[in-house]
Order: C-alpha cells, then structure tokens, then sequence
DNA sequence: ATGACAACCCCGGGTTGA
C-alpha cells in the first residue's frame, strides 16, 4: 500500500496538478495540506471519479488538510484535540481496515511559527507541537499501525538544509523546535525517508523565489511518523521531486511510503 | 534591509507562507 503526504498549496489552483499526479503515482491514501479552501469547494468530483473517497477539513483562505483513499473510511476525526479555542484547520485522521488491522493515518499542517518573536505565532507552534505529542502518546497506546504525514514546518537536522545557517532565526530549525519534533519520534515512531538514507540534498520544499528549485535551495520539512506497527511492514520511501518541476508546481513534492499491507 | 513568488481574500492591495 502507498501512502503519501503532500502540501499542494491551495487544491483549487492544482486541481489539474493533482489529477495528473493521481494517475501517474497511483497512491492508496494521499494526505494533502494546505488545501486553502472550505469543504464545501474542494473540487471532489474530479478526484472521486479517480476511485477516491475524499474526507476534508477545510478553511477559508489558509490552512486545511485533507484524506484521499482508495480505501473505505472506518471513522474520520477532525482538528487536534487539547485546545478548544484553536479554530485553525490542521489535522485530520482517518481509521481504515487492511488484511493486518486496522490502520490510522493523520494528515498534519503543523504551525510554520515565524516569525519567532512574534508573541503568537512561535508559541502557538510550540503549543501545538506539545498537543501533537500528548495526542501521539495516547494513539501509540493502541498498539496500531498509525502514520502521521504531513508538513512539520520542521527541519530535522544541518543536513536537512541546503544552507542550514540560513536557517538559524528561523522558526522551522529552532532548537525548540527541533527537540519537539526529537520528542515526538522519540515516543517511538520511526521517520520514514531518515531511516533509509543519510544522503545529503534530500528536500522536499524549494521556495518559489529566487531561483532556489533551479539552484537546489531546498529543505525537508514534510515526513511520515511511523508507529512501531506500522514501521514493521514498511518498505520502501521516497520523494517525488519530478512534480517540482511542473508547471505551475507547488513548492513541496509528495513524500511517499509503502507499507506490506493491503485493503481488507 | 528588502524583495524576489504564489495563493488566498475578492478587484486593489493586504495577508500569509517558509
């Protein structure tokens, strides 16, 4: 089964972007980001007559994340627990049936948190990375293969920069930020692309400006958590970077894993 | 130091992103 995360910076603008990718990819569950729209204009039509279910959960203008699958869903849920207040939309879950259990997959738009000595936003990125984690620690109690892809907004390590020292003021390489994302894995999980390879140059976003796709300027900061259920059937990872390439790309590429497992 | 680029809001220009 493949399984892949991908910020396609507003699905209205990429609608026929991401129908393309459909068809060439073929993925079983694809966890979009920063889909910019409410639900009710994200053009599922188009992806449903691809054989797709489509579970969303948007916003006007910013934010919003989505579940596409080939596979029925079990139970979708909707916002990350912790904070009532929080009226941002960034996460969703589905709960699906395979041949080996069941299945939990979440797609996250974690806080980009710049800038950093804005008295909101860093510590709203913090706070909700705190949330991340308590949720995540409760979920791997259930002993299920669960998978949380997304966007982090978090550069790992130097090595996850083509220019790491540019990064230094930046919210996305804090040291806070960075241990958050350390505790996180820490819980158990296993980061798919890290853990097949320590090669250098391996990015998954490139800014529109100043040339940074053409002169390879990227960053990784789009992972796949994976449970220790979920890591004990993975195979194989990889990142799409041909779609940066497009026209009128996205500045992130799908990132993509396969689990041996199937539709139940 | 700023802008470069792009999408959203909805029609001129602000907001957000990373």
């Amino acid at each position: 089964m493949k399984i892949v995360t991908w910020n396609i910076n507003g699905v209205r603008a990429r609608i026929e972007n991401l129908i393309h990718w459909l068809r060439e990819s073929q993925p079983d569950i694809v966890c979009l980001q920063e889909i910019k729209t409410v639900d009710d204009q994200f053009p599922r039509f188009e992806v449903e007559a691809l054989g797709y279910h489509v579970e969303t959960h948007g916003q006007k203008g910013f934010n919003g994340v989505a579940i596409l699958s080939k596979l029925r869903f079990d139970e979708v849920n909707r916002g990350l627990p912790g904070d009532a207040a929080d009226e941002q939309a960034r996460f969703i879950e589905g709960v699906f049936s395979t041949d080996k259990g069941a299945l939990r997959v979440v797609s996250l738009y974690l806080p980009n948190g710049n800038p950093i000595h804005d008295p909101v936003k860093f510590p709203y990125k913090l706070s909700w990375m705190a949330r991340l984690e308590r949720w995540a620690k409760a979920r791997l109690a259930l002993e299920e293969a669960l998978i949380l892809a997304g966007d982090y907004n978090v550069i790992p390590d130097p090595i996850d920069a083509r220019y790491p020292e540019a990064w230094l003021g930046d919210a996305l390489f804090q040291p806070e930020t960075r241990q958050a994302f350390r505790r996180l894995e820490n819980l158990g999980f296993t980061e798919a692309v890290r853990s097949v390879s320590d090669a250098p140059d391996v990015y998954t976003f490139w800014d529109y400006q100043a040339g940074a796709w053409q002169k390879n300027n990227g960053i990784r900061i789009d992972h796949l958590l994976l449970s220790p259920e979920a890591a004990n059937r993975f195979t194989a990872a990889s990142i799409e970077k041909h779609v940066r390439a497009w026209e009128k790309p996205s500045d992130h590429v799908p990132v993509a894993v396969e689990l041996a497992l199937e539709a139940a």
